[in-house]
DNA sequence: TTCACTTTTTACCATTTGGTAAATGTTTTG
DNA sequence: CAAAACATTTACCAAATGGTAAAAAGTGAA
């Protein structure tokens, strides 16, 4: 929560009345690795706050293959962003990686805190803005280069990861198939 | 003009007066193939709307290559979004791709706009929000397909395009070759 | 038109990656 | 512990892509 909080502070200050009603809001959640926030078919009504541990967001291809679109870690907000926003049913599903904790916006909560709160669309559009940047700047430089190239760079974004997650997962990130980067392993090291 | 006004009020009712409000702060602009929107090295303090042609956005690799990120055309916001929300030079460019117009907003009236109009912050948030999810969308499934598919793809997303502009672009925007793109025009057809 | 210039196509071979399958390692469960 | 289930590595060959270079096609200007 403490850490939600410094975040939120980060782009305005806030009353402790504000901050008491945020808290009143959410609900802290713990989740075992393998466990999902969010599932495909279903309709997302929920925001999380990554205070620990890591998720992956994730769909299944036209051929049935699982694949992970990207990662989300400490500090990030996490949601089925589409699914949320027009309030349609899911492709995707988002799932533990490891064992996590985050703090839990229902969508009704999330309305009364922007009713309530003066500035907080400013404060959630710096916020997306902020995501928006991460993700397309992570993802779209990848194109452009090989499989080892990207996957050195998951690397340094993720360096605590890389070894502690199936392989299959990383392999659909990176755009390769599993074998592939087994090799690819083998060759850096 | 009129195309910027409709889009706006898909999210939100405007009265005649913040509707002369936007009007009077804004410029029209037309631009020439080739020109640039936005440069490399400066600060970005421009938020474009094309109404007509279509833009792409670019940077230089490492080992010099022009790349291009993604393209954008009619009925969306162009913006040097990093070098506009952070006021750091940008290290990337904005380039039209075809003739172009489009309506453009200095970022002190942006300012004036959203300190005026209640609910500003909330439409952007929601333009930001679906601007978004499409470029995600987009690119990041790229990755998992091979490089005739992600050809395909982009022909049904600017079927115009493909064939108007440089080879080059193209292809780097696929994450290939030229001479791969020209191959797999040829197998295709 | 012709010439210079740019873009696209083609060709060749090296390298990377995919697909299938089997072998090895690891984890879970009874 | 042993058996089963799952994850990773390895091997083999086919297919896709890259790199270099040259030919062909297209474009614009004198």
């Amino acid at each position: 929560m403490q850490q939600l909080i410094e975040l939120l502070l980060q782009y305005s200050p806030l009353t402790k009345q504000q901050i008491e009603l945020i808290g009143s809001k959410t609900e802290i959640r713990k989740l075992k690795t393998g466990d999902y926030f969010s599932e495909a078919g279903r309709t997302a009504n929920e925001v999380g706050f990554v205070t620990q541990g890591i998720f992956r967001v994730c769909y299944y291809s036209k051929d049935g293959n699982e694949i992970t679109r990207y990662f989300i870690d400490e500090n990030n907000f996490l949601v089925d962003l589409n699914s949320y926003t027009y309030q349609i049913p899911s492709s995707e599903y988002i799932q533990a990686v490891t064992d996590v904790e985050l703090v839990v916006f229902k969508r009704k909560d999330l309305t009364d805190i922007a009713n309530t709160i003066v500035g907080w669309d400013k404060i959630t559009n710096q916020i997306t803005t902020k995501a928006f940047l991460d993700k397309v700047n992570r993802i779209s430089p990848m194109l452009a280069e090989d499989a080892t190239t990207r996957y050195k760079k998951f690397l340094d974004q993720f360096p605590k990861l890389a070894l502690r997650i199936p392989l299959s997962y990383l392999a659909s990130y990176l755009g390769i198939t599993q074998q592939s980067l087994s090799r690819i392993r083998k060759n850096i090291s």
